[in-house]
DNA sequence: CGCATACAGGACTAAAATGGTCCCCAATGA
DNA sequence: TCATTGGGGACCATTTTAGTCCTGTATGCG
């Protein structure tokens, strides 16, 4: 599936809650309550995303959460790795390669590579556009796949 | 982490290996001691790639698995969705949208594009470009970004 | 024919990740 | 001082994942 988890659903979905009116501080009840999910859960959500940096909060009464910066410096790759950790696709992807397999697997440089692609595209993404209630239009799929191929295919 | 299941990771592998040696048909314990995994989770791996038409076997003694087409028209999403099933970051990112929450998210749309494209790529991606010795180079991240981004700045 | 080889299918278990809840503490402001 | 609001973490139930094993079936060969 490649699936994100059910907390990274949440967390850009509260994102885009606050982003929306980013004006003032928004609390966890009202958060949960905008998006219809179970109040702890989203609390938990949102103490994630503090830690993270990607949200401020403010305790005491008229407190709440806060964007840490504007929403269009916020990526898909911020939200999911403030959940789930850094986008890596295998265990190799990332630097410390704790796998001991290498040499006999002869496909995790390849993988990283795909991984890198995919991080990049998703550090294109940025809340700003999640949040925003058009679509985004991906006019043209093919560049991306030619852009992948393009090295490859002469190697 | 956005990270594939470790199954995807071996079928991955064991893919490669046969496509690096395409003629005669492999041993399911062969594959295994090959690329130095369990020989019942390879054999488990195996039998999901056949089912998922990306492999064909043969039975009785000289018997294996073969690629059931060229390794150049198999892609990196077809290995993924013979595991893990169809590429899909949400829930709501496939069609049958059992989501009770579109219309508070206001985010599905927008995921789903994304989804799409994140797609788009592993469709790129060929089993040959995986199994080839010299790493696929992607000379070019910044394209990918800025295809994205496009429409949506204006949207 | 009989037997060894090799895949097919699925049941089953153990371990880990996930999702979700709850509690107590700390800070803020009226 | 007290109500409000977040901080941190413990905790549990459920699901998913990984891995094993067993029984059946097809194939090829002597």
């Amino acid at each position: 599936m490649l699936k994100l988890s059910k907390l990274t659903d949440y967390a850009a979905v509260v994102m885009a809650q606050i982003a929306r009116h980013p004006e003032h501080p928004h609390a966890a009840p009202e958060l949960a309550d905008a998006v219809m999910l179970p109040h702890p859960t989203v609390s938990k959500t949102l103490k994630m995303l503090v830690r993270a940096g990607l949200l401020t909060s403010l305790r005491g009464s008229q407190g709440g959460y806060r964007l840490a910066r504007p929403a269009s410096q916020i990526t898909a790759s911020d939200i999911i790795a403030a959940i789930e950790g850094p986008v890596a696709m295998t265990e190799c992807s990332h630097a410390d390669g704790d796998c001991e397999l290498v040499g006999n697997c002869g496909v995790a440089d390849n993988w990283q590579r795909v991984s890198l692609a995919v991080r990049t595209l998703l550090d294109g993404v940025t809340l700003a556009h999640l949040a925003q209630s058009a679509p985004i239009k991906l006019p043209v799929q093919l560049p991306i796949q030619s852009v992948t191929l393009a090295a490859s295919a002469e190697g």
